[in-house]
DNA sequence: TTCGATCTTGACGGAATTTTGACTTTCTCC
DNA sequence: GGAGAAAGTCAAAATTCCGTCAAGATCGAA
């Protein structure tokens, strides 16, 4: 599953451009333009967040203490500012590393996939998912019916696992769409209910039962 | 077997010295003058590295960033900085320990020491790993299928160790070249389907099984 | 330097997967 | 009950990925 990103700048021309340049790094790239817009977009659980300092309002130290208070991921902060006292001031808001303006695409990526890797090891999210009698395996990405092991495709596990580690929670076409392909949805996201039909048709013969419920008009939830 | 140490400073007076001295006292050494040397210098898998901040290029903190990617031991940082903040860095950046210069041999050999006794207690990589009649040999990479000797090259072996320490895992073509060869791939990444491809024929014809199992779009995993 | 082994590259075919588009069914709201 | 939107189904096309081979590059030992 790609990895999402919150890119929090005032600068539309900048996050533009960096949403794109990730999307094609295969991540999932939301953009707020200011504080409070990153704020609302918490909910969609960046693993990782680009945060500007320099912005208007709430300015992205303050907004770095409070979004610590939240969620637990990787922030980076992208900044002109150089001095030794920012450095020791965006520490002790909360920040995990400094990005100065200008930087070069490779380099993000780069510390980007550090820290990511890195998070990966110290936070390491719950391995195995259960959900009556189904066990979801998701660091070999095995998922067995009792002793049965059921074979899913990449695009179909990856589809499993966004919808099982979040259960009872329903999701749009488009917020799965971001978060298993990593950028949104074009056209016809008929991708989905494809995708959708052959997971359940496999978990259906297997088990017998229905996993993945449909709330029409919203999307699917992961019944638990 | 004795220790290996890599020394990384771009001072060759500095090395020269140091090298001489841990070699008096029983270690193996390894010297690389500068960064790129150093990521080269990592498959000797040394058993502590001797770091120093200030150099030309990628310096020391970043430096250790990436090594700490690679692989796991002991990294002292050599530097005539002493501020808060540079401590601040180095641990974050996944230092051990500081050592400011000048500073005597004897204080160096002391916490050299401490050091791998510390990372030998906790943290011993199993040298053996066997499966399903297989035995993998890490110390002397040597591996045998019952009595008989089957021989791998060094990227084989290498490839080898690396999936079957964490078996039942997948790690795609990224992850594996970057273990093995110590930094990512560029373009196409078809040396690793050709390695595999040698191993697996090699294994086949010793053991009649296959240990390594492709999981499509995903990579590969060593089955166990 | 030469030779052999190892490593790397590029191309190709086939297999598995993913996506598409047309169509049917189901649901909601009037 | 009917129109329209949303979801489900199916088969076929498009794409991606893997295994394989042959040949060129590189490395290391003699």
């Amino acid at each position: 599953m790609a990895y999402r990103i919150l890119i929090v700048d005032d600068e539309p021309i900048l996050t533009e451009l960096l949403s794109t340049h990730l999307q094609d790094h295969g991540y999932a790239v939301s953009v707020a333009n200011s504080s409070d817009e990153a704020l609302a977009k918490l909910n969609t659980k960046p693993n990782l967040i680009l945060l500007d300092i320099n912005m208007p309002g709430m300015d992205g130290l303050e907004l770095c203490k409070v979004i610590r208070n939240h969620i637990v991921c990787p922030i980076l902060f992208l900044t002109a500012r150089i001095t030794e006292q920012d450095k020791v001031n965006g520490l002790r808001a909360g920040g995990d590393d400094y990005i100065t303006k200008p930087f070069g695409l490779q380099e993000l990526i780069a510390r980007i996939e550090a820290h990511l890797r890195r998070d990966e090891r110290h936070n390491r999210p719950p391995e195995v998912v259960t959900s009556q009698g189904l066990i979801i395996n998701l660091s070999n990405r095995k998922v067995f019916w009792n002793e049965q092991e059921l074979s899913f495709s990449k695009r179909e596990f990856d589809i499993i696992e966004f919808l099982s580690s979040n259960p009872n929670q329903v999701f749009d076409k488009e917020r799965i769409y971001e978060a298993v392909w990593g950028y949104d949805a074009e056209g016809d996201s008929n991708v989905i209910k494809e995708h959708i039909r052959k997971i359940r048709a496999k978990l259906m013969q297997a088990s017998g039962s229905e996993y993945i419920e449909t709330v029409w008009g919203m999307g699917y939830r992961w019944k638990k």
